[in-house]
DNA sequence: GCACTGTCAAGAGCACTGCTCTCGTTTCTG
DNA sequence: CAGAAACGAGAGCAGTGCTCTTGACAGTGC
């Protein structure tokens, strides 16, 4: 029930809305999250820096615009690898290519990609609405594991789950996979966090000196990944 | 060859270093780096703000010095928790130590752990001198594999090292663990990236809503994880 | 003992920042 | 068409990192 028919002011606020995300995230890659100026983006859009707030309240909200963007973009693209190859074919291959479809968006907008996994912005708690968008990764990871649920085939048994994580872990399983064992869904969790681990390490220079380039360490652990939650 | 007389001067230098990085770390702990202001400090230390850039030529200056101290704070802490627990007994029991000793001080020092692991200051890039504090906890867990070195039981076989890491953890292999194979390093890589990750992620707010509090996955993964580099 | 030299804290000031308030103007709406 | 709502611009506040100058002090050589 959009109205298709919109205010000559209601659709220049919605490009002019547009245009400050461009800059910001124009200013975001050059120089970081830290030094994102709602005066510079001002300047360079030509209009006075109080005009801005009419448009977004403070700079954390224009922050977390940003981040819902990166949050999108970054869930899409990793969406998008998981169903390009071959769907539920060869769940492998799937694995693979999200991983590479998250590392290659970190390398490509690595102060976004900061935005989202670095230190959290002082003071600022994420609102709700960003819990959706920032959750698609990690479904995605699950779905590539729902599809191949009854072929997976883990090396060593999954530990027993202890105390609350058994609790977390069952409340959990209905809501997001429901073909997976608890202590699947545990595995997906660590190799989530060790996929987003590695990155961060390699995008915030933790790997230099050591195994950078990071490419095939990269690789190579994405199949031992792909092993530790039984991919086949 | 330390003069053991100073001058007053030096003696004074000395202090008031001291005490400006501790009324640092004190603002830091409260309010973030970001929020970290010169001027507050030598408010607090009742000195003009410009008597602080005889001891701290820039922000970053003083930031790079919390670096240091707190990647060392932080790797004393774990050699501490290797040390502890009955030497080369029980290597699992060094890992679990290792890595509590890491989440427990993440969790005490959130700020300073998000300074070491998060979003890099923009435009500065670590000295040398912060090469080997920031190294003292992938050495302690090193130390710990060596020791149990000939007892290791790799619950599935390390995949093959292709291209520039085979050559990376090879080259690696004789500076830090000449006791170890470069797949087993590389694993010890893999478990490093991923307690990091998931520290990362449970002080950043990643596991809000799904498997926070994070104790008992912390703790499971620790297992986990053992088990993943062999550990008896 | 005294003058010299380097070090030091302090203050003023520059160029920024996020943000607020007011003031005309423009645009939409009843 | 008149009133209301939205808008951009400008001035201004309080804060920031940082620089430069000024005057006082401590340490050293004669």
């Amino acid at each position: 029930m959009a109205p298709v028919i919109r205010t000559a002011r209601e659709r220049a606020r919605e490009e002019l809305t547009l245009e400050i995300k461009r800059e910001a995230r124009k200013q975001l890659a050059e120089e970081g999250a830290q030094r994102l100026s709602l005066r510079a983006v001002a300047r360079e859009l030509g209009m006075a820096s109080s005009a801005l707030y009419r448009y977004f309240p403070s700079r954390d909200d224009l922050l977390t615009a940003l981040i819902l963007d990166a949050y999108n973009a970054l869930g899409e693209r990793a969406e998008k690898a998981v169903a390009a190859d071959g769907a539920a074919e060869d769940p492998r291959a799937q694995w693979r290519a999200l991983c590479r479809s998250v590392r290659d968006w970190a390398k490509e907008h690595p102060h976004e990609y900061a935005l989202l996994y670095g230190t959290p912005v002082p003071g600022y708690s994420a609102p709700q609405e960003t819990v959706a968008p920032a959750s698609r990764v990690i479904l995605a990871l699950l779905s590539v594991l729902r599809d191949a649920a009854d072929r997976l085939d883990l090396p060593s048994p999954v530990r027993p789950l202890r105390g609350a994580l058994a609790e977390q872990a069952s409340a959990l399983v209905p809501l997001v996979a429901p073909e997976l064992s608890a202590g699947v869904l545990s595995r997906a969790v660590v190799v989530w966090t060790q996929l987003f681990g590695m990155i961060s390490f390699e995008l915030f220079g933790h790997l230099v000196g050591s195994l950078d380039p990071a490419d095939d360490f990269f690789a190579h652990t994405v199949e031992e990944m792909a092993d530790f939650v039984g991919l086949p």
